[in-house]
Formats: C-alpha cells, sequence, structure tokens
DNA sequence: CATGATTTCCACAATGTGGAGGATATCGGC
DNA sequence: GCCGATATCCTCCACATTGTGGAAATCATG
C-alpha cells in the first residue's frame, strides 16, 4: 500500500484533486461541505493538509497577494503523485467493499 | 449525522452488509482482505466490531456450538438501524465526493 | 491602525493496529 | 468416560495515527 489514508484524509485528497491547483484552505474547506453535505471545521482541514505535506503525499506553496482585499496570503495545495497513488487505493478498496451492493447501500 | 465513521470501520460495516447475519471475527477479516485487497489483523477487526457495539451501530450474539471441528463459540455480529443509517451517509458522502471523477480515479 | 482573510498553535478525543495470551470446543487414546 | 493434544476463536492492552475545534497569530488592504 502507497500509504494508509483516514476517512477525513480521504475527503481531502479528493477535493484537491476536484478543485485543481489553485485550491486552498477555504476552497478545500467549501468543497467538502457542498459535495459530502457535512460541518468541518477550517482548522481540521489544516491540520489534515499540514500531516499529509509532511507524509509527502501533498505540496503546498504561498501564493500572490489578493488583487482585492486585505488578508494573508493564500497557502495553495496540489497533490503529489505518492498522494495521487494513495487515494486511488483507497477508492479501488471501496469500489471493491461496494461492489454490487450500491443499490442496497443508498437504501439502508 | 448518525455517527461519523473511520475509514476502518466503514470496511468492517461493508462486510457485514455483505455477509449477512452469520458474520463472524474470521469472516469479516476474510471479507476485507478479498475486497479491499490489503492486510487485515484479526483484533483490529474484533476491537473495531466492539466499538461499533458499544457505539449502538452493531449488536452480536454467541452463536452454538459448531458441529464440524474443535474451536471457541462463535460470536456473531450484524447491523443495527443507526449502523446502517451511518453507513449510508458515509457512503453517500463519498459518492458526492466523487462524482463525474471516478475514471479519473483509477488512473491517477 | 482598523479591519478582513487566512493560517497556525495546541490540546484532547476518537480511531487504527498488532502482539500476546486466554477461553472453549472437538478428537483420539487409554 | 477421562485427559491431554490440538484447532479455532476471542479478549486484553498498549501505543500510533487521525480527527476536531477553540483561540490566537499573521499579513495584506484601505
Amino acid at each position: 500500500m502507497a500509504q494508509p489514508l483516514g476517512e477525513f484524509e480521504q475527503m481531502v485528497l479528493l477535493a484537491l484533486v476536484r478543485l485543481g491547483p489553485g485550491a486552498y484552505g477555504a476552497t478545500v474547506r467549501r468543497e467538502i461541505q457542498m459535495r459530502a453535505r457535512r460541518e468541518v471545521s477550517i482548522s481540521a482541514v489544516y491540520t489534515t493538509l499540514e500531516r499529509l505535506e509532511q507524509k509527502g503525499l501533498v505540496r503546498s506553496r504561498i501564493g500572490e497577494p489578493t488583487p482585492e482585499r486585505g488578508g494573508r496570503r493564500r497557502r495553495h495545495f496540489d497533490l503529489l503523485p505518492l498522494g495521487a497513488r494513495s487515494l486511488r487505493e483507497a477508492y479501488t478498496a471501496l469500489v471493491g467493499m461496494t461492489a454490487g451492493i450500491e443499490g442496497r447501500l443508498k437504501t439502508l
């Protein structure tokens, strides 16, 4: 296994895939809230991103100051190859476990 | 949310759904190993089942001695309504996060 | 320097994981 | 029938990793 992923780690990585290179704390949070319909505290997002970076699944870079209003510089995140592999493995594991019972799961 | 589920907790609950009422430690373990293609220690399975029972997601009952060979009595597990709801929510959250990018995920 | 946006710090709770050992059950020999 | 040998399954426990949110710090704009 590339790297085992926790449940929330998967969510965060999936959000990064969806969002692409511009992703940062707030957009990751919003994406998860919209798509997974669950409450997410912003610090949970940052903590997780930080740990994913330490494990080499993700990389971050500091963006330029935004042209619009005040605020600190954004820290953008994107997926590294190890993160991609880990996510794929977690996903295929899930697919394997749910294969053939998708219908039943939705009506549980 | 009914009850938040960890990654391995989801696997165990999915195994219970697949296996039906006869499920016990060894079959849960085997199911996850086969379907998710990952190593699973038997004690991880028991610990998780135990915690799921404490949270009211699962119920256990002691089975009759097996007619075949030696061994201790089996402890069978099955899903309770709260477990079913929790699993459904975890599953739909995942589906929401992966909607439209299933193809990309498999080739990451 | 007041304000707004974003990130960091920190502490604690919940989940993940595996080694070691205990508890039955059956079987075959005596 | 009783007795250990053996097979199967379960429990205990300790520690690592992941999940979570309150509070505060940082930094850019006007």
